[in-house]
DNA sequence: GTCTATAACATGATAGAC
DNA sequence: GTCTATCATGTTATAGAC
């Protein structure tokens, strides 16, 4: 009794991972009001108050669901981070983690989405304004940088569409490119 | 009896305005789903079955508190489409009407409101693509002018980033300039 | 440990008194 | 024409049976 049963345990993790997995899909499609502790239950295929056992409440529940977006970049010269960006972008545009789809679904209704779009968009414009080579506003050319690559995210993986949707990855960051280096190396 | 009684049709257009202006106000904070109809009447001093009588249902009164986004440029060559397109963004910078504000910030959670931005992006999409310069994948370079404006604005009016709400609106809108042109006549 | 039953509440919408 | 009262529904969360 007092000795944990591992298989019991194990049970619990792996039916805490799918109540988690179906919590990322729903809230990636829906967003945070819309979608219920019910519906994830049922996609879970458990009771809705299993969830709740497990989670303590709805919010919680998002708050693991939702993952960060990607890590800030490196670089530290302009042509090396734009092609870090556009790689990021790419890989971005063949697919975001449910999770990382959750938070940007609810960002616009969210507060706490909000919060931590803001807090991640933030420390990733921070990194691009210090790679950024020398020249006028760096944060603010660093958060063009930033809320343009979102933009296009956003168009295409949220709200499809499909002249985004259709055009290869690859394809899409070629034609970026020298939009970037452009705002990383103003010629004033 | 049989004769509107003019002052009265006044009074109440008077009112429906008002409930449409705290309509207005309440979407573009919270969004579709945060609004409530007891909220808007609420906020326009009005019972809410009134509202109810006036517009018949929460998404009708969505319906038509929403407003577009600016219609497409009309530009015919390059340079003087990113200059009406920077125009427009600096506009918007200064703020957007609410009502555009209430569409945008439902429209990754709410259908109906994603299918208006959807349609009025994809027009703006195909008039930008009009006025391209001959070149590669001219829906594609217009879908990612349109969409990285739209990233700008939404960073800055929606999550109001600090590097971008801080910046005087010209000075965003002369660092996108080169970027743009950099899309519209890409080299290849 | 899991689930049934239900509490406690908020919402959109309606019916009917005044 | 306006508002009170209420309905029907759906929500999170909890208590307690098995």
């Amino acid at each position: 009794m007092s000795v944990p049963d591992p298989s019991r345990t194990g049970r619990r993790r792996v039916t805490e991972a799918r109540i988690l997995g179906s919590a990322r899909e729903l809230f990636a499609a829906r967003g945070f009001d819309r979608t219920t502790i019910r519906a994830v239950a049922s996609a879970a295929g458990v009771d809705p108050a299993l969830v709740m056992q497990y989670f303590g409440s709805k919010r919680e529940l998002f708050t693991r669901a939702a993952q960060e977006l990607p890590a800030p970049p490196t670089a530290t010269d302009a042509d090396a981070l734009v092609d870090q960006l556009l790689a990021t972008l790419t890989r971005e545009l063949g697919g975001l983690p449910e999770g990382t789809l959750a938070l940007l679904r609810s960002m616009l209704t969210d507060p706490a989405a909000a919060d931590r779009v803001r807090d991640t968009l933030g420390r990733q414009t921070q990194a691009v304004a210090a790679a950024l080579p020398a020249g006028p506003d760096p944060e603010l050319r660093a958060a063009l940088v930033v809320t343009a690559l979102l933009g296009v995210t956003v168009g295409h993986q949220l709200l499809g569409l499909t002249p985004l949707t259709d055009a290869p990855a690859g394809r899409t960051a070629a034609l970026l490119r020298p939009a970037l280096r452009a705002l990383a190396r103003p010629r004033a």
